[in-house]
DNA sequence: TTCATTTAGTTCACGTTGTAGACTAAATAT
DNA sequence: ATATTTAGTCTACAACGTGAACTAAATGAA
């Protein structure tokens, strides 16, 4: 139900709205900042006024725009008190990774472990050593931590990873293993990656991120804001049924995109022992890496044909080890797609390759909590305002 | 961008509050209200108040609860003063329904006509006759029609129907060629049976509605909201691939879900000259007939789990001709669904026949206005203090 | 029958918040 | 120097929700 608007509410959705035109339209003036939102001088410099005082925005001096009048004090998002902690759990490394409000990186790690088959406890006894180090860096530049998030790639719900195909876990609650002095959330890698690519990459306002890792996710973003089902189990690409009578699939069915374009399959198509060893072999010609990698491509054509038919995309972005086969699947893929495509809607979507590579998952995860930030920054100032 | 709130925002957004807390929660008193909103029941009052002066409320007299204390006055939703429009454009029929605030009936009407290769122009004044005619009715109930919204089947953005395969038509902007006193919206009619199943049928917060009739789309719902994509284009489930070698479709690609289970591919294998004819020979145990609908049942098991796959759906209503072919059509579907899906996400989703039937998508259109009205009360307040 | 008790709904002084316009500040143009 | 233009602040004011006191209307016990 939508909730009834009181005046503290009143307050707290316009310090939002000033914040969040902030942080979409670069440096603005208080008078810019009435135009944009409706409300009146008065009012938004009383509320520009206190998101200064909770240090959440920073002026920047006159904007010096030549023009007659009096130039306006430009404000900007300031990084100065708040940030925000992402984590993530790859089959070969963790990593970590701590933004600030304006999206800046204030620090960034990742230790190289292969975590194929390692238990839980160790793995995660490992990364909270990893965050603990982000956090005491992090206060030590005097910033505030507002929350964390953890990419996992597997399905997750009620913060429980149900699978993680790659590591080889079931029903792993692995956000709460972590002892760390701020609530931390998990979440599925491929939606998170999709915000990174959102906020940080060259994501629009609507598109779908593949994530190819041992499985296939995907994360949808539309309008803005990330797609994630009734239950969050949304975006499991990798089951989408390809060929209904092809190869067995772990998931009990048969012929699902996993089965042609999952990592296990690629290198068996390709001969190959691992992902490098299939990109060297490509890189010089290798005939059978090629048209494992083609084979793929269009199986995910096909996948993507009725994943777009089904929502209605118009840019799919590939990121995981996709990003770097890009070059030798996307052909495939998107004749696919056109021939599939262009009876119904026109211009068959736009495919094009992750630009933030192995990055985008903290990004996103990091992302994530400043943005729950930007859109309530109400308990920021009032905890000034007891000080 | 979410809007800036002003104090006559903050009144109509707390209109709307309380507004929807009695359409969903029937009857209520001024106290019920004020618990359940977290207003005040001052404030409650003067709102409630306000509604019932523009007649969207009615007191419906004491609350005998039997119980200490004064009993209080309990309020609905009142029928007495707007009304609502839902148009549809069918192969076989035109049909109008108006329904008041309350969601009930106030005129229905249904002209049997063969429309399959008719001109726009002809069948739209046709309909327009009938939609006169439903306003004449509505006006003489001293009912105020909010705006009318036509449910056409086929793919529709910016107010044009693309193409309409039962119809033949292509690129039509149906809605401009009505000429009616009030605005006309023009939505898919998958897409508003969804909803009409939503508020009239068993549709819950989350599920598919699968709409079969020459071409096969799909109306998604989340969180009770309608999922439309990003150009409105969402749910083509006809063109989802169930075997990427199959028969060719009109789309331009092949083995699509339409070309196994449309109207077309059913009839030919069921070897039946109609869908009547269809019926007829499965219920005096036809095997070809029964075959075909196994099969089409099937391929709808293959494409509704790659819907679920990557949708997270766990209920799926089959509406159109799926209707009447459910006891033919389900079992083998939801055999595919079963042994496809619950190795990742345990129960598989619960596959059911529309209860609306062809009602469901006039009633959803007309809905659909009735709840902007809902959604947004303040308007019809204020002219009536005008007045 | 009477009166205490309980719950519903209204009234009104008050607090919070945004508004409008006057006013001050700081630039450019003449 | 002075007019003009635009930015930002200040202040009286209005809109709206709040909360407590108050009235209304029921039940239950003496």
């Amino acid at each position: 139900m939508t909730q009834a608007v009181r005046h503290d509410s009143m307050r707290a959705r316009n310090l939002e709205v000033v914040l969040g035109a902030v942080s979409r339209g670069g440096p603005l003036t208080r008078a810019a900042l009435a135009e944009l939102t409706g409300l009146t001088k008065s009012t938004v410099s009383k509320l520009v006024g206190d998101l200064l005082d909770g240090g959440l925005l920073a002026e920047t001096g006159p904007a010096r725009a030549g023009e007659r009048g009096r130039p306006g004090v430009e404000v900007v998002l300031s990084g100065a008190r708040v940030a925000s902690l992402g984590l993530e759990i790859n089959v070969d490394y963790l990593a970590v990774r701590v933004l600030d409000l304006t999206g800046g990186v204030r620090f960034a790690a990742r230790r190289e472990r292969d975590n194929r088959g390692s238990r839980p406890k160790k793995v995660l006894a490992e990364l909270q050593a990893l965050a603990s180090e982000a956090l005491t860096e992090t206060h030590r530049l005097g910033l505030e931590v507002a929350g964390a998030v953890l990419a996992v790639s597997g399905p997750v719900g009620d913060g429980v990873l149900f699978s993680a195909p790659n590591l080889g876990w079931q029903d792993v609650r692995a956000a709460d293993l972590l002892r760390l002095p701020i609530p931390v959330e998990l979440d599925n890698e491929a939606n998170l990656a999709a915000l990174g690519e959102l906020w940080f990459g060259d994501g629009e306002r609507d598109f779908l991120y593949v994530s190819g890792e041992v499985g296939i996710g995907a994360g949808l973003v539309v309008n803005g804001t990330l797609f994630s089902g009734a239950r969050g189990l949304a975006g499991e690409l990798g089951h989408v049924v390809v060929a209904p009578g092809g190869p067995p699939c772990r998931c009990g069915g048969s012929g699902c995109l996993e089965t042609f374009a999952g990592q296990e399959a690629l290198l068996t198509a390709g001969r190959a022992s691992s992902v490098p060893a299939l990109l060297a072999a490509l890189s010089r010609g290798d005939t059978a890496a090629a048209e494992a990698c083609a084979a793929a491509g269009r199986a995910l054509g096909v996948a993507l044909t009725s994943a777009v038919n089904l929502l209605d995309l118009d840019r799919i972005v590939l990121g995981g080890v996709f990003t770097q086969l890009y070059p030798w699947l996307s052909g495939p893929a998107s004749e696919v797609l056109s021939t599939r495509l262009t009876g119904l809607r026109g211009a068959p979507p736009v495919l094009s390759a992750s630009r933030l590579g192995g990055d985008a998952a903290t990004l996103g995860a990091a992302g994530r909590v400043v943005h729950r930030v930007l859109a309530e920054p109400a308990p920021f100032l009032a905890r000034v305002q007891e000080a």
